[in-house]
DNA sequence: CCAACATCATTGAACTGTCAACTATTCCCG
DNA sequence: CGGGAATAGTTGACAGTTCAATGATGTTGG
């Protein structure tokens, strides 16, 4: 057997990181979608976007800012915002300074949707996150993801407008 | 403004890591298949199929332990072994012990694409989380990564038909 | 001032993953 | 041994994401 057969790249040490990693990357969103499905029928991006529009001012935002804020594309977001609109959670407005911006209004029916859904995301979240550290490996964790964000989003346009 | 009123069940805390773990949740992903997408036209899930077939005695693998290996339904495997099957990575082969099974067996073709693939794959990997930490924050995020995956996957079923 | 270019957003087609239904085989146990 | 349950895998319909095309409005420099 010739070692330049196999596709090893890695050493393994990273992959002994690596392969866990991919793990987690698939499993936890896929269990956060999975509870919000099921409970609320929101997927986390729904859930992410309506939660956005509730912490805005007046509950509404623009199309491209809210694109931002949960960090998707504009066409992504269109088709959310579609169907969400098709189930009454959100509306679409025009917007007074700009004709060729659509402003994305909360509606009470979408407000009352983000607060029921909470309190049990959060609880899920807790459960395969936090509950699963310790104190100093959250805060590990927190300067971790900090670093891996800098390099996939250089510009902190998604955190800038998280921390609010 | 009523505190009831906005849909935050977070504590601060929290908010400060998991809103950036959403985001890397999203991105990290997303770049690493973009990457074996422009250079293989790949899908991550594809590379990995492909990648522990590869690493398998024989090169070979019945659908049920490929499925567990890479974390997947049976019925996605099944759809995405059928498109690599079309593209002459894989072969369907019937398995001798058990006339239910499926056998995939890795095709030349198959071998040398992942073997081509492999060392830019193995370079966005570095460059977007090795890069990013330093020795200790990997050896924490090793940790963090199996301490999550312990919760997430409580069969360990992912990590040790990885580790091989 | 107006022509080029940039920005904001929507749409439809193509693709991937999920879910439920279905076929075929094997296992288990009375 | 025979019939019901479990296992292995495939399939087709559906939902969400991406990509390229399009339309409409806004901005800017000559």
């Amino acid at each position: 057997m010739v070692a330049s057969q196999t596709p090893r790249g890695f050493t393994d040490d990273e992959r002994r990181t690596w392969a866990p990693l991919t793990a987690v990357l698939e499993l936890l969103p896929h269990q956060i979608d999975a509870q919000l499905l099921r409970d609320e029928e929101l997927t986390h991006f729904d859930y992410a976007t309506l939660s956005m529009l509730a912490l805005a001012e007046g509950r509404r935002m623009r199309m491209t800012d809210l694109a931002t804020g949960v960090n998707a594309t504009l066409s992504r977001l269109s088709h959310a915002i579609s169907r969400l609109e098709k189930r009454g959670f959100v509306r679409r407005t025009r917007t007074p300074d700009d004709a060729r911006a659509t402003t994305v209004q909360l509606t009470a029916d979408g407000h009352r949707k983000v607060i029921r859904a909470t309190p049990e995301h959060v609880r899920t979240v807790r459960s395969f996150v936090f509950d699963a550290l310790d104190a100093e490996q959250r805060r590990q964790l927190h300067d971790i993801t900090a670093a891996l964000l800098a390099r996939l989003d250089p510009e902190q346009r998604m955190l800038a407008s998280r921390m609010t």
